[in-house]
DNA sequence: GATGAATGAGTCTTCATTCAT
DNA sequence: TATGAATGAAGACTCATTCAT
């Protein structure tokens, strides 16, 4: 069940998964026909199983893909923590571009691993969990005030990236940088007028 | 198709909808089956195509009931908007809060409409274009910053309407008005310290 | 089971009848639904089993119906026979008009009757035994050249009969009394030139 | 639908074909059932939608056989036309005949084609009309009398056929070649006596 | 490494028919 | 005389999956 060593059994293995990613991300799970994913890579249904043990599994494996990519993002969210000393808003903006891009690198990756996992929940519950983390410690730095619930707040986040990435950044309307912007100042300042100014 | 004049009939159909609509709200379109609701309902599968042409027509109307109930939400935040002269903040707290009363009244309706339906997407522009029209109205009367692309500030609120109810309100974690008042708290003074205090 | 004594009954029942006859001629057996022809009576189904006692119920007592009539036009057929002393083809001319006028009399029975009736077959031959005698009867009188096998002759004709009932007489491009003179001249005289010529 | 390249999947969809032209034929289209022709041929019922779309497909895939093989037939009796120069009646009774055998070759797709076919009456039309040209042909040569509307004629001559097919080939109660000799005596000479005989 | 052929299991849907009122 | 409500029975079709080559 585990053939494909040769060079060529990898490359029907990618064909398959690219046509299933982009399969899945255009019309869900159940709409998508293993006998469409395999036409699109030019085999047949037996051949499908070649490489994969059921439709099931490599819908896994895609989303399992999405999530390892994303866990290595999240590292990298612990690691900058307290090492840059500059201005927290742009730490913070810096961090929500790199999400925005992250989101935007692989788009039916990330429908699949975003919107279609059944256990999307859990895994921006955990993206969630990485920023408060970090937004705990800077609050406790003294760079955001206090009375804010920063897992409420992290969840907020997880929101707002969630839906613009739905709504702007999937269907091309907007990129991640403008998107960082606007949220971030939006987060940082809120909406009333007379906050402090962002450079200051 | 239209059968169900008298009393009995509506009420079968109604048990149909209730049980349907929990069925789908479950385990999504696919994976509800016709013979699961109506044994729910306590009758058979012919009595389902009695009052529904179909599944799909079942769901269908799920759909649009949930968004028809939204759309008198919707107009309801038109009525208000300038009538009322207190505080900006608590208007925009009383709207958010009605909308987390609205998606919590009938969850299962609720995910159907907001999270199941292929075209939520829609759904979701449809109320933001109404918050968009008002956070611009308060805009021009000065009680906004400007310099805030009014539209994506909706889309970020709907994001986070979105997400705290799936996350927090329909799984019971948090009740409609302790999430209205983070968000709305986060919303309107950001995450920066020093801004202008809430009763300020 | 046999309600409907009252003349508001005797008058639902003839809708019904009237409406299925219809529809049988225009859809055959199986594409014929009681909720239609009950529908086009005015009446709902229920009531459709107050008058008869199933689908294959009504539809054979049309088809007795159609049966019924044919007979009492057989009976004519051998009281005329050698009452009438006029010319042969005459008389054949008469019958053979009184068919199609019989035929074209109802047509959603005849096609029903005729054409739909699983045992049309047997109708047929009934009518073809009829015609057979006749003819047997005159070739013996020596009006009919011997040598041929009058069965077969009265397959033929009905044959004749049947189709151009189809093909000219039910969709209204001939009607009964030409069509009869031109199967009666070519019956009579063959296609052949110099045979005996009609008057003669 | 475009499955079955190979020896192995040619034979299914002919045993397919095969066991559905019979069952079509015996009970008619709406009580064969899939899981009849599919349990003849040895398959289970998915197997059937490998080589036909449907039960739809099927019926007209027979149809469009019987009548392609028609279509052959007509096109022969225009080649004749004129080539022969023998006895009008022998060619006449030539072609009755193989119009005979034709039909008597595959019962069971004469019955689907002629009988069961919903367009049976076109399809007789289409065979009327070669037969017509003919007719009208050898009518301008004065083989055949005149005062004869052709179309009439070959429209009866389609009606004996039909149904003698009906009553004496398909039940094989007799052979076409004795058929189309009495045909063609009672079309060519008629009833009446006094005619010109058969060998002058 | 790949395919032609086949299938088990399941679902939606339809329709004639009946029960209680 | 008639109907609102309900159902038993059955059939067409789909899809993921496998066997043999």
């Amino acid at each position: 069940m585990k053939s494909g060593k040769g060079r060529k059994g990898q490359e029907s293995r990618k064909r398959l998964l690219k046509a299933a990613a982009n399969e899945f991300s255009l019309h869900g799970f159940h709409d998508t026909k293993v006998s469409t994913i395999v036409k699109r890579a030019g085999l047949t249904q037996p051949s499908f199983y070649l490489y994969f043990q059921s439709k099931d599994a490599i819908f896994e494996e895609l989303m399992t893909d999405f999530r390892s990519h994303l866990k290595k993002l999240t590292k990298s969210f612990r690691l900058e923590q307290g090492i840059n000393q500059e201005d927290v808003s742009k730490r913070v903006l810096a961090a929500v571009e790199t999400v925005f891009q992250f989101l935007a690198a692989d788009p039916d990756l990330t429908r699949i691993g975003f919107f279609l996992n059944p256990d999307a929940k859990q895994v921006k519950s955990d993206l969630a969990m990485a920023l408060k983390e970090n937004l705990e410690a800077e609050q406790q730095l003294g760079y955001f005030r206090f009375g804010l619930e920063m897992d409420t707040v992290a969840e907020c986040l997880i929101g707002m990236i969630e839906h613009l990435t739905d709504f702007y950044l999937l269907t091309g309307k907007k990129d991640p940088a403008s998107l960082a912007v606007q949220v971030v100042d939006l987060m940082m300042r809120g909406l009333l007028p007379g906050q402090a100014s962002e450079t200051e």
